[in-house]
DNA sequence: ACCTAAACCTGGGCGC
DNA sequence: TGCGCCCAGGTTTAGG
């Protein structure tokens, strides 16, 4: 479920719990979690590892660990990183002093495993880095070809973006999600590279689009819900021109758009 | 390179 | 209450 900006709200709100203390253990509830190497293996491996600090990679979490191993986890559509554990609990990280770390995860899609080093996760820029230019976003963009919407959401073009920011961005830049990229002017791609910092940045500052089941590690609802212009709006007024959100269907994922406002 | 569909999972909501 | 169907913030894989 998670996009970048969920993502990077489950970081900001561990990075205290869990920077500079040791995993003692892992306790599974539901080991199925776990890839690369067997459960017990990867407890054994981890066990004694310090946690130097944690960074976000698009929708990745990487632990980096005192041996230079990174602990990278993806909360795939619905895992949860937690100070309080869930009815969801999958695994428990034991840390030093105490603490842990709660990841629980519904649709059992979250994938967590060890890395030898930094992970080669063949990922676009990070929308909100300083590398990603408006022309660094023009010249991969005329790279590629197809409707703009799936293109945004293809992680190795542009890393992040997921189903509710796509649709939020294009909805923002007023261009709808089943234009090809190729088609695109100038001043379309400007708007939608401006576009796409914007909505990520909001959803940011409102922790989070809690429109089904996102929660914090708090447990709390993000607030970004409340902003979105399209998503999960179908029939509804646009807040702009009141025409009806129309709801259709790319590359078998829900995709929202105004009519009237996006051409 | 692009496009489509299915698969991986579990549970909530809705219609009947 | 219950059953069956559709839906869900993602990614990977296999085919055309």
């Amino acid at each position: 479920m998670p996009e970048l900006p969920e993502v990077e709200t489950i970081k900001r709100e561990i990075i205290g719990t869990v920077k500079n203390r040791t995993l003692v253990g892992v306790e599974y509830k539901d080991p199925r979690n776990i890839k690369e190497m067997s459960p017990q293996i990867f407890k054994e491996e981890i066990s004694g590892e310090k946690i130097l600090g944690v960074e976000r990679r698009a929708k990745y979490l990487l632990f980096k660990l005192k041996s230079g191993r990174y602990l990278v986890i993806h909360l795939g559509m619905a895992g949860r990183l937690l100070l309080k554990p869930d009815k969801y609990l999958r695994l428990t990280f034991k840390l030093s002093g105490g603490k842990e770390l709660y990841f629980s995860d519904l649709r059992m899609f979250g994938k967590i495993w060890l890395c030898p080093g930094y992970p080669d996760l063949k990922l676009g820029p990070e929308p909100l880095s300083r590398e990603f230019t408006f022309n660094k976003f023009k010249e991969i963009a005329l790279r590629k070809k197809g409707a703009v919407k799936l293109i945004l959401m293809d992680q190795s073009f542009l890393a992040g973006v997921g189903n509710i920011y796509a649709s939020e961005a294009l909805f923002s830049a007023g261009i709808r999600p089943d234009r090809r990229i190729e088609k695109l002017s100038e001043a379309e791609l400007k708007k939608l590279y401006f576009s796409i910092k914007k909505v990520l940045k909001a959803g940011i500052v409102h922790k989070g689009s809690s429109v089904d089941n996102f929660i914090d590690a708090f447990g709390k609802q993000g607030t970004h819900q409340n902003y979105l212009n399209v998503y999960d709006r179908k029939g509804k007024p646009c807040h702009r021109c009141k025409t009806p959100i129309q709801k259709i269907s790319m590359g078998q994922r829900g995709t929202y758009f105004c009519p009237g406002c996006q051409l």
